[in-house]
DNA sequence: TCGCCACATAGCGATATGGCAAAATAATAT
DNA sequence: ATATTATTTTGCCATATCGCTATGTGGCGA
């Protein structure tokens, strides 16, 4: 059924570990997912997204670099502002992905928590 | 084209955020990833993993304990020896989608230092 | 040219994380 | 009971990361 099309069942090397969890890494902070959210909307801003994110300019601003060095978002300038925009189309289905599977462990505990009716 | 079937172009709630960070966070460290990796090719004890993985004893038995608090593996006890396998189907699924993208970046920039046959 | 705006960068303290070595625990064999 | 094997846990140190504040920088208008 599963499909594995790039099979890695395989070994992998440790530059590819080490990029791959690089990537990882980019995804792995709150306000990072927090800021793809908001620009799986449409492109926006570093200004809207530090109003739309709560958080700090300065730390809004590195955590966009940090997504940028891993290559998940684009930027351009446009006069004053910056322009920030999903450059990597993976992002939306890695997060999808990650929240389908956590909603079927919530509700796997839920009905393991709840009466069980056979008894 | 797209499905986005869970529709995580809505914004999430900061505490799914921290979920999903915590899995991500748990991807995130190359020795993880090469446990994972291995396991990918079956059940293993974890005096096994040691040995195929390079690292030290202690240190692969806490990854494979951030591993287990983040529902990516299972261990069960056998006697002396504890045997550990993947017990979330979508880890091999990221990776893979990782790899892939990772794949398509690289030949971008190989392509892109190319000597270019138009000039 | 001066100043402002949007943003980036630097410096700092607090906290988290990885790896090593040593000690603790658990299950089995003697 | 004691020893042995497999694994976990605990300190400890070095390093990385987060958020904050302050400062630097590039583009634009007056």
């Amino acid at each position: 059924m599963k499909k594995n099309s790039q099979e890695t069942d395989k070994l992998l090397s440790p530059i590819a570990l080490e990029l791959i969890a690089s990537r990882f890494r980019a995804l792995s902070e709150p306000v990072r997912l927090r800021l793809l959210n908001l620009l799986m909307q449409g492109e926006q801003t570093v200004g809207h997204l530090v109003e739309a994110s709560g958080s700090g300019q300065a730390n809004v601003s590195k955590h966009l670099a940090v997504l940028r060095e891993a290559g998940m978002i684009g930027m351009r300038k446009e006069g004053l502002t910056t322009v920030c925009f999903i450059a990597d189309p993976i992002v939306a289905d890695l997060c999808n992905m990650m929240c389908s599977r956590l909603r079927e462990e919530m509700e796997i505990k839920a009905a393991a928590l709840a009466f069980d009716p056979k008894i």
